[in-house]
DNA sequence: ACGTTTTCATAAACCGGTTTGCTAAACCGG
DNA sequence: CCGGTTTAGCAAACCGGTTTATGAAAACGT
């Protein structure tokens, strides 16, 4: 009838049972301080009764969740969409999983990332993206909860994992200009909060400064015309392509900070008529699990996302555990290109703007 | 210096107030109890402090956690690497975030996805891809717990969501015979357990049936050797196609249960030298976002994932809250073929085995 | 001036477990 | 038969909040 009118509690299975609380407590946690025959006749009954403790009680006791936090600055609904967001997803899972450790995504409730941090039972958190810049970071480190940064080195006096992106996008800046090309356009992730610009420490800069240095050595300089930005999709890949071309630009190589931009760019090359790589280059950031499966074949920075994720979690665990010592690593993983279909040689300045062959 | 020694608790800030526990906990919940300044100064305290509510001891007593938890009865690290989960959970995510929900995914811990979800602290899950055969379905049930199924609905008195699997693929078939295709090959996902063969209920067993009818339209019989199963991935529908191949199968066209497993297969097809779709058709399942994207673009069965979580979450809210008065909905979404660059004519038969004439 | 209602705040019970003494009985060697 | 150690199980305290019942003081009505 009634079924779940009122769960069973340790209560009743003691009455029942015809012991106290402690020896129902007892049978499930530490079975050696009963004699056995009571052990199991109190297992019997409730297995009978269908009882299962109450986590939240037992977590109240034990003081721990047993559970870690995954903590995007965006709704949860937009980081999914993202490929490189999944594959991160998969290395947390994996350490938290092979830890003993359950998942608890956390995004921002009713706009904010603290009250929703607050209200997640977690014993430790891991925020992917979130930057120095970002408006809540203090009240979050008021939180006092243990904290491991992913893609964002800016808070010294927090672990972090990161990727050199500096040194990722210097390489795909080096190998177009190897390929003769001299017109570039840079597609980039926004920042989450554009208020005071561009953090310097965020993703965005870095591999922008990367982008810059690359092209520098070769006597090339980036104008601010020649970076567009947009969230990391591929539609706002595609318009950012888009926009660029209407203002009258003309790349003929195109730096994508992240592969699901540089296949909407793709897209939108194709679509002004023009060939990849024949005419237009480009070459992406991330290097999804489906990059090579992109037509074409996607070139792009390889950047191990998985094992951002595992190297995270460890920290974690780590930093709950005291076994860090209160020591704080900071640990940068390495990036490089993978050469696939979507570069080329810069296409002779044949009808460019004027004519000239 | 001790930081972290001792988080402070609502009697810490009763104390430091001069207050009662009391008071506090109505300044934080419901401050219109207290006078103003009273309520201010409270909180002005608890600021000070650096107070958090522990949410644990609040989830305990208000006897809800809101959360909602996914549960997959395969390691998370398996299912984050298919797109199709990414997506799913995308649905769930923006449905939840909705209604102020968080987020808890679920996988088997120590082997048991029972163990696992009692040990969540959730307000009930949407559990994806779980058969009725699932040696702990029973054990599931008997938590008490809401419930609702996804692509499975196996279990008529739980709700459940899925798509029209059977009429999908039936359209994929369909589709090739129209092409004249006449040899044909399943590539399929692998259920979980495989105990007592395909669940009758299973996502694949659906599939297969609606494969079988649409090809026994056209009087052509699917021989057991033309079901290559394995997990959803692309280096599985790599390796199945692959396997027949070797075993002497030489389809005209590749029936896929997934897109991943589609693009697998699409390499293992030119990797013998054969041309997509001159040489040998595929058409997969799900509509991945990259499917347009893919080389060649891939042709598809088109499934509403995103849908499929946020109806799945709408479901297992309603059933909380009772909303739902007791009513078990089974919802059933459509599915179509949506045709791209995978599946054309059928070769002619020139150097087949016999030949034909 | 006095009974009644309202306002503001509290003490104590409660949520559902775990853990810490503590006791009574059984066991043990001499 | 006795003191000492184990064994088996219990009552009560505790985790950190919320909620209910209650009461003192202030405001109100007449």
């Amino acid at each position: 009838m009634d079924e779940r009118a009122t769960r069973i509690r340790i209560a009743d299975v003691a009455r029942e049972a015809g012991v106290s609380k402690t020896a129902v407590s007892f049978a499930f946690n530490s079975p050696g301080r009963l004699r056995p025959e009571t052990a199991t006749r109190i297992l019997e009954i409730a297995e009978l009764l269908g009882y299962r403790p109450n986590p939240v009680a037992r977590m109240l006791t034990q003081r721990r969740t047993m559970t870690i936090g995954v903590v995007t600055p965006k709704p949860l609904s937009i980081s999914f969409s993202n490929p490189y967001f999944g594959a991160f997803a998969e290395g947390v899972a994996l350490a938290a999983e092979q830890s003993g450790y359950g998942l608890h995504f956390i995004s921002p409730l009713h706009g904010s990332l603290a009250r929703a941090v607050d209200r997640a039972t977690v014993d430790g958190v891991v925020a992917i993206g979130l930057h120095g810049s970002h408006p809540e970071v203090e009240e979050l480190q008021k939180g006092g909860l243990p904290f491991v940064l992913v893609d964002s080195s800016a808070l010294p006096d927090l672990p972090s994992v990161d990727v050199d992106d500096e040194g990722g996008a210097r390489a795909a800046a080096d190998h177009l200009v190897d390929l003769g090309h001299r017109e570039f356009l840079v597609v980039g992730v926004e920042p989450p909060s554009s208020d005071r610009g561009i953090d310097p420490g965020s993703v965005t800069a870095c591999r922008l400064r990367g982008y810059r240095t690359g092209l520098a050595s070769a006597g090339i300089e980036l104008g601010d015309d020649r970076v567009v930005l947009g969230p990391a999709t591929v539609d706002a890949g595609f318009a950012a392509f888009v926009r660029a071309w209407s203002t009258g630009i003309r790349p003929t190589a195109v730096l994508a900070m992240s592969d699901a931009m540089a296949i909407g760019a793709l897209r939108a090359v194709r679509e002004q008529g023009l060939r990849v790589p024949a005419d237009v280059s480009v070459v992406g950031f991330d290097d999804i699990d489906l990059a090579p499966h992109i037509d074409p074949p996607l070139t792009t920075i390889h950047q191990p996302v998985r094992r951002k994720g595992e190297e995270a979690v460890r920290l974690l665990l780590a930093s709950v555990s005291r076994r860090d010592r209160g020591r704080t690593a900071h640990l940068r993983l390495g990036a490089r290109l993978i050469i696939r279909s979507t570069t080329g040689p810069a296409p002779r300045p044949a009808r460019r703007s004027k004519q000239a062959g």
